[in-house]
RNA sequence: GCGAGUUUAGCUCAGCUGGUAGAGCAAUCCCCUUUUAAGGGAUGGGUCCAGAGUUCGAAUCUCUGAACUCGCACCA
């Protein structure tokens, strides 16, 4: 652009410069001038900077926007020195500039900077989009997210609020005293949830590995070390599985092991834990999502699968004894049945088909078959069943936790079940880890495990319909 | 993967039954120094998503493809 051109050549300027120091923020000047009158001037200076995002009357006010607000610059000539009159005429509406002056409100009652002097910060060379209506275009908006977040007030609460629930997650568990780690992105057999992976490959070992669906496994291996009895990773997982309003390929879990708790203890964390991220994001416990109130507030009603499926549907599965029955009993509730479904898939997707979407306010859906759990410790009082239970909140999956399994002969045999499915066609199923095996043989402690969906919390918690919303750089498929 | 819809200027969008490509904002130039989507005047700006077809003539009709959106399916 011209413009470049001529604050280099006619005005000696490097319209990209190396530092810049602003004194205050646009919002903090609000906070502090809130009670200053109308038509008041004060000779109190400051130094802002940020993004011209409007001018009028040919410079004489920019609206500066930093990462806090807005802020008018007034530029008048009576009191702007005369060398920078020429330079106003060469700023563009997304221009990042610092301006000092002093402090005032106008007539009409907007806190204004009476520009004494302003300094180009960054020159714009691609005009902004269009200011009343804004960028609205969502495949712009996610393709090009920064664009999105200059325009957006919306995106950049959203995405500022993801980062503050995430940080009141980790500070929670770090004050009760978990333990935060790392464990393998790479992993040679993708364990620890039932999901198609990601394949890649080293080349200097020569060997397949697989971008992990969940850290599941590594997590016990370090319980059972005794690095901490209380862990937790916050990480990214992946899944080579279809993109919805709900799934992204890539997406975060908060996984958190604690030695010593049961299941029960994890209904007790997972929920104080969404309700500290929930007063944190929106200051309280009750949140607006779309027209429904959802109230996080603890404790949370919790209610066995199969009570859900007796009171829905009126078939009592505790009742059923044998496989045939319960596929026929799906059957006759028009529920989708695979052949080599058996009674707790048959169960489960009675439950997914007729339930799930009913369940608004949260609730822990508990003791889940142990055939759809091959990580889980089985049920205390129900060889059928196991220790394990996922929350449900606006119809969503948020978390699911166990007892963990930590009896190695158990664990050897959940396994081998899963291959056996993986050969009647389920590529699913879990994969054998005879070293996880191996490290459970060692003792696992009696052990209590949480996985929570980070990024459906903060849908829930941001108001947002559509987690590419709460992701900044969502997965898209390239442009050819 | 299936269905419906969308795709025209940097942005937001018009463009009817086929007949020379439009507006507002943004940009450029001029006027204007107390504006709040500032205002007035002038000017420039297009691979109408891509390819093929029908037609004297296609942004418009047909077919194929692409990306996106919404819904469904998948995601135990």
């Amino acid at each position: 652009m011209d413009k470049l051109a001529t604050w280099q050549t006619e005005h000696g300027v490097n319209p990209y410069p190396y530092t810049f120091t602003p004194t205050h923020t646009s919002t903090g000047l609000h906070n502090t001038y809130a009670e200053l009158e109308n038509g008041t001037e004060t000779e109190d200076t400051v130094t802002v900077a940020g993004r011209i995002m409007a001018i009028r009357n040919s410079g004489m006010f920019l609206d500066v926007m930093d990462t806090k607000g807005k802020i008018q610059v007034f530029c008048h000539k009576e009191s702007l020195p005369a060398e920078f009159l020429p330079q106003l005429k060469l700023l563009d509406i997304g221009d990042i500039v610092g301006a000092t002056g002093t402090i005032r409100r106008t007539p009409r009652g907007e806190l204004s900077i009476r520009a004494k002097s302003f300094q180009l910060l960054s020159k714009s060379l691609l005009p902004l989009p269009e200011k009343f209506h804004g960028l609205t275009d969502k495949e712009t908006r996610y393709r090009q997210r920064y664009l999105d977040l200059i325009m957006n007030e919306t995106t950049r609460d959203t995405l500022r609020k993801r980062s503050a629930i995430i940080s009141s997650i980790r500070q929670y568990l770090v004050d009760a005293g978990y333990l935060e780690v790392e464990t393998p992105i790479l992993q040679p057999i993708a364990g620890g949830a039932a999901a198609k992976p990601f394949t890649t490959h080293h080349n200097a070992l020569d060997m397949d590995l697989f971008l992990r669906i969940a850290p599941e496994l590594y997590l016990k291996r370090l319980v059972v070390g005794g690095l901490s009895e209380k862990v937790f990773e916050l990480n990214r997982n992946f899944r080579n599985e279809g993109i919805s309003p709900k799934h992204n390929p890539e997406f975060t879990m908060m996984e958190v092991y604690e030695a010593y708790a049961d299941y029960h203890d994890m209904m007790t964390l997972t929920e104080n834990l969404m309700a500290h991220a929930a007063k944190v994001a929106t200051g309280s416990t009750k949140v607006m999502y779309q027209e429904t109130e959802i109230d996080f507030t603890a404790p949370w009603p919790r209610k066995t699968m199969a009570e859900c499926v007796k009171e829905a549907t009126g078939v009592d599965f505790m009742a059923i004894e044998t496989d045939d029955a319960a596929r026929e009993a799906g059957k006759q509730l028009g529920v989708h049945v695979r052949e080599f479904d058996r009674w707790g898939h048959v169960l489960e997707q009675v439950f997914e088909e007729k339930i799930e979407h009913t369940l608004i306010q949260p609730i822990h859906i508990t003791d889940y078959p142990v055939e759809i759990s091959p990580l889980a410790k089985v049920h205390r009082d129900n060889p059928r069943l196991t220790e394990r239970f996922e929350t449900r909140v606006n119809g969503w999956e948020v978390a699911n936790a166990f007892s963990e399994l930590n009896n190695p002969i158990d664990q050897r045999q959940r396994f081998e079940s899963q291959l056996g499915e993986r050969d009647q066609g389920n590529d699913e199923a879990h994969q054998m880890d005879t070293d996880f095996v191996t490290a459970l043989e060692y003792g696992l402690p009696p052990t209590g495990g949480l996985g929570i969906g980070i990024d459906r919390l903060v849908m829930l918690l941001t108001n947002s319909t559509n987690i590419r919303d709460v992701i900044a750089f969502p997965t898209l498929k390239q442009k050819s």
